[in-house]
DNA sequence: AATCAGCTGTGTATCGATACACAGATATTC
DNA sequence: GAATATCTGTGTATCGATACACAGCTGATT
């Protein structure tokens, strides 16, 4: 097929011969310059010119050292979503910087949502691992524990012997909540995928609950318990979300709750149509993302509702469209996490240095500021 | 310093004695599947999940296969560029989807500017090499070839052995230019940055020009050379306004220019405002990016300028920015392109296919439409 | 003068798998 | 019924480097 005749490699052991050294020689000109004299340096250097030797072959050296220079990140969602999705990449931005501080070469590992993800995992050849948010029952979980390498996971699930850092998900949700809620008469919740599923589609908070609508898309009838969501942050911000309205003395199965299976301004723009209209229309809507809080926002202005005179409504992450829209979100860096992850991976931090619970804060803006 | 008891890796032949069977139907139980017995390949999956082997070493397997399953992707800047930049995060899921769809990783090597990075190159275990946009003179291209590896360059430059994937940006440019230029009398230029050292500011088309002012940065004096840029990219673009320019009768000297060292809004708004103020205020502005054509819009509004009335303006990419804004820009899919360097690196095409020129064309928008 | 440490160079064993070639058993073909 | 093809299992050589231990030499230390 190619046009290119397949270049032998040039082996260590030919340019020791052509530069009249020994292989070791070459292999410390390589890897630890300063264990050779600079003439001996300068010689190898010239044979491995003349011959066009590219350096010692990643593989061997890896096999060998039991080191390879990379950072393995493993994505719970197709590998895509590393360049689609604004938060991962902000959160890769930090790994990003860590990488190239250690001169380690980040690696994605392919995940697409099929079984052979585990595969991708057991062969990626990596020092140490990041995980993105999974799902408590994600196989390539176990096969990462497997490995036995450091891994650190962030946002969840926990796991004995992985790394783990996050947010207190729950009390900023409850804190968030509190801001969005306080005043409303039918919240509204737009919440992330509950489970791998990923099942979409606006329902309510509790079963059997005749005083809302049903809803349209696929989620199971019976409502949403955020108890039995698998995804850490999703259950944790349900929680949140519920413990809030629950102060102002409301009950969860009065909550009507969308599911996007995405994090876009699009899909969440639909489902706010939805929310926002019909007898039982939201005047407050808690959204697990800016992004997904921004689609709420164009919904609103089709509408013709005002924000936050007829609806509240929050986001969270702080991205940079939140300050402009005035939206009242929760903030977390979420480049500093990924550096803290990145970091704690490759440096084999202690176990009692190994679980990291990251900062974050409410903003609190034009949003949720009811007359 | 590890709290974790360094597991020892458990390996084949451990695998094979516990199953009682050789190493090779292990290896075939874990390469070839079909190649073996379901009997067989039940007792190896037995005995591996028993023993907690992880599957075969990555390292060993790579030195004796010669592949890796890793596609190696290479950006001519920081590596966090890859999670920053707008243009690069798009080229990459397009890389990122075909890799999801050949079951490979995507690695992305550590360059930072410095000159380490040539090692960083060559000890990363990839199959193949996507490179994205690189000055003439970077040496990292240099030891790209010298692998030996199949290797795809997005932008340039072009060499002997690599393979090649661009648009026509002069044309492009020229036809952009057109648009903008068209009725105008002082026409600016907002440019990528000219050189590896990325120098910034504000300056004019030709040396010498009294014309015209100054400008500020760090620019060398003597004006804006569009042949002597050693990022392909930014030549032919620059020599496409030139000759949109000259069409309308107009001299290079005239034009003012201003380099921006990254691709942000933030920096364009600066310079733009340079170049919008004083007695020779720019009527016009052809900008290399969407990005640092909303920053060329920002300052404009803040001056009181109107678009089109007081300044015609044209982007480049038709980000999602762009129909928003009314910005007359030139479309192309980074997205595809990505995907078609990936699938050109991946599948090793005949010489003749492996030089593409992508498509683009002009999107005509508000920006540009002078009363 | 004797001792010791540091620097530089070398040879060999080894990392953990897969390519390859071969052999026996079973199924298929004429 | 003989010849041939297919399927499954095995043993050995090998991929290309680095860890390790050792040796000669130089200069410093006492």
């Amino acid at each position: 097929m190619s046009g290119r005749t397949a270049r032998r490699r040039v082996t260590m052991a030919e340019v020791a011969r052509a530069a009249g050294v020994s292989v070791m020689t070459v292999s410390y000109a390589y890897g630890q310059p300063g264990r050779v004299s600079d003439e001996a340096r300068a010689k190898v250097r010239e044979a491995a010119e003349r011959l066009g030797y590219p350096g010692p072959h990643p593989g061997a050296r890896s096999l060998r050292s039991g080191r390879t220079g990379n950072l393995g990140v493993v994505l719970g969602e197709h590998l895509t979503y590393a360049f689609d999705d604004p938060q991962a990449t902000r959160f890769l931005s930090g790994v990003a910087q860590v990488c190239a501080d250690h001169g380690m070469a980040l690696t994605l590992v392919p995940v697409t949502g099929s079984p052979s993800d585990v595969d991708r995992v057991t062969e990626a050849a990596v020092d140490a691992f990041v995980v993105w948010t999974t799902a408590d029952d994600d196989p390539v979980i176990d096969a990462i524990s497997a490995t036995g390498l450091p891994a650190v996971v962030h946002g969840g699930p926990r796991r004995d012997g992985l790394s783990f850092v996050a947010a207190d998900d729950r009390a900023a949700a409850t804190a968030v909540g509190r801001e969005v809620f306080a005043g409303a008469r039918r919240p509204g919740v737009l919440s992330f995928p509950l489970d791998r599923a990923r099942l979409s589609g606006v329902t309510s908070g509790a079963p059997l609950n005749d005083a809302l609508p049903a809803g349209s898309g696929p989620l199971p009838p019976g409502g949403i318990d955020p108890d039995a969501s698998t995804f850490r942050v999703t259950r944790q911000r349900l929680r949140g979300y519920r413990d809030a309205w629950a102060e102002t003395g409301g009950d969860w199965s009065q909550v009507r709750v969308a599911v996007c299976s995405t994090n876009s301004a699009r899909e969440a723009e639909t489902f706010a149509a939805e929310l926002l209209t019909g007898p039982y229309a939201c005047d407050a809507i808690a959204a697990m993302s800016d992004e997904l809080a921004l689609g709420v926002l164009r919904a609103a202005t089709r509408l013709g509702l005002t924000v936050p005179g007829g609806l509240t409504l929050s986001g969270w992450d702080d991205s940079d469209a939140a300050a402009p829209a005035g939206l009242t979100t929760v903030a977390q860096s979420l480049r500093d996490q990924g550096a803290r992850c990145a970091r704690t991976a490759l440096d084999h931090l202690t176990p009692a240095d190994r679980d990291t619970e990251v900062a974050w804060h409410l903003i609190s803006r034009t949003s949720t500021r009811r007359a």
